[in-house]
DNA sequence: TTTATGGCTGTCA
DNA sequence: ATGACAGCCATAA
């Protein structure tokens, strides 16, 4: 059983559409948790393989991807950003204008 | 209970 | 642009 703000969280990240991307603190405050972009972070990384999340959707602020303990997950996250159409430019960085994901 | 550590973020030098 | 610092606070030990 997990905590309900780690389900909350999921959930977000769960609405987070193909194509598109969203920063740690929008999640939180989407979640219902602003300013704790952190407890996000803990979040995905407490996440089991085989839940079905789009962790890879989710990152930081300045549009790169966030280093985790397994320095090859960067590497696998920006291949599944790729593949769902994501371009990134020469420093490795998103493009917020084209793909932020804006929930109404 | 106390400490240390984080897949972060905004501000300032 | 890069680096240092200080808040947010849940988990693990």
């Amino acid at each position: 059983m997990v905590s309900p703000r780690y389900n909350r969280i999921y959930g977000v990240v769960r609405r987070i559409p193909r194509g598109r991307v969203a920063t740690y603190g929008q999640v939180a405050e989407l979640a219902g948790f602003p300013g704790q972009a952190r407890q996000v972070g803990y979040a995905l990384r407490a996440l089991s393989d085989d839940a079905n999340v789009p962790w890879h959707r989710v990152i930081n602020a300045r549009g790169e991807l966030s280093p985790r303990a397994e320095s090859t997950s960067v590497h696998v996250q920006r291949a599944l950003l790729r593949a769902e159409g994501i371009r990134f430019d020469a420093e490795q960085r998103v493009s917020f204008v084209k793909y932020r994901w804006k929930p109404r």
